[in-house]
DNA sequence: GCTGAAATCGCCTAACG
DNA sequence: CGTTAGGCGATTTCAGC
C-alpha cells in the first residue's frame, strides 16, 4: 500500500498537520525530530504526492447560521454508469450538499446537507433534490446533535498496524 | 443569529481560511483588503469566540491505507438520555468512528467509520460496536466512492441570505 | 472602538556541504 | 539531513481617524 512509501518521520508530519494545520513549519520540525529544511521539503513533497490534498480551517456551522443538518438516502431509477456520474454532477454544484458517497446495498448514495433553517432545507429537497431526473427515493434524517465529528484518519490505529506488519 | 455579529471582512476571513487554512496572514489581509495587523487580530478574535475550532490538514485517507469507509445505522434499546450520552461516550473512544450524529426517525445514530481492510472492520463491528451495552441494531453500508467530500458551510449560499434580509 | 505605519523578532526557504 | 544566511512574514507598539 501506499503509506508503505512513507516513512516514520513522514506519518509524524502528516498526524501533526491533521492536528493542527496551521503550525509553523519550525514548531512542525520540532515535533517531528529534524531541522527547519528538510521538513518543509517533506511537507511539499507530502502536498505534491497528494497525501495532504489541502488545509481547511474547521468553522462551527451551527454558529455561522447553519442550524440544519440532515443526512439524505438516495435511491436513483437506472444504476448505469453515466446516470450515476450524472447524479454526482448534480451533487457538486448543489451547495447544500457537502459530501455525497455512493453505497452498496438499497441505497445508492449518502448525502450530507446543511441549511440555515428547516424552510430553505424542505424547499431544496422537493424543488431540488426530489425533483432531480433518476431519483427515485430519498430518505431524510434531521441531525439532532453532533456527539464526534474528527476529519482523517486515526493515526494511532495506522501506527499500530503497521508495527504489527513489521 | 450569531453570525449577525460579524462584518464582511469577517465572513471573508472565515471564507478564505476555510479554503485555505495555511495561508499566510499577509496573503489573507491582502485578500479581505485591510493590512495585516487588524487582519490577525480578527483572526485571533474568530478563534477565542469559536467561529474557527481549529485547523486541519485534509489527508488522502485511501492513499494512507484506509482502504474501508462505512456509514453504520445504530438503534438502541432505550432512549433515556443517559444512555444515549453512554453511546456517545463509547463512539468518542473508538478510533475507527470519526463521526457520530444523533438522528431523528426510526434510527437513533449514525456513525461514519473507516478501516484499513473489510476484516478489521469485521472484527470492530462484531466484537464492539453490536456488543456494546444498549445496542439494538446495526445496519451498514459500504462506500464504493466519494463523489463529493467538502468541508464547512457554503459561504456563498451564506452571503446571499444576508443580502435578502438586509 | 477601529485602522494603519513602523519596527522588531522570528520564520521561511534558498544554497551548500 | 544539517547549517548558514538573506529576505519575508508575524507580531507588537504606537500614532491617527
Amino acid at each position: 500500500m501506499a503509506v508503505g512509501r512513507l516513512d516514520p518521520i513522514d506519518r509524524k508530519i502528516l498526524a501533526e498537520l491533521q492536528a493542527d494545520g496551521r503550525m509553523t513549519n519550525v514548531e512542525l520540525a520540532r515535533r517531528v525530530g529534524i531541522s527547519a529544511p528538510p521538513c518543509l521539503r517533506r511537507v511539499r513533497t507530502l502536498e505534491e504526492q497528494g497525501y495532504i490534498r489541502g488545509y481547511h480551517a474547521d468553522v462551527d456551522i451551527r454558529e455561522l447560521g447553519f442550524e440544519v443538518q440532515v443526512f439524505a438516502m438516495v435511491g436513483l431509477q437506472s444504476q448505469a454508469e453515466a446516470d450515476l456520474s450524472a447524479f454526482e454532477k448534480r451533487c457538486r454544484a448543489w451547495p447544500l450538499v457537502r459530501e455525497c458517497h455512493m453505497l452498496n446495498g438499497e441505497v445508492d448514495f449518502i448525502l450530507k446537507c446543511v441549511a440555515p433553517d428547516l424552510s430553505t432545507f424542505q424547499t431544496f429537497l422537493t424543488e431540488q433534490l426530489t425533483a432531480a431526473e433518476n431519483v427515485a427515493s430519498v430518505k431524510t434524517s434531521l441531525v439532532i446533535r453532533n456527539a464526534k465529528d474528527e476529519p482523517g484518519v486515526p493515526f494511532d490505529v495506522l501506527e499500530e498496524r503497521l508495527n504489527r506488519t513489521a
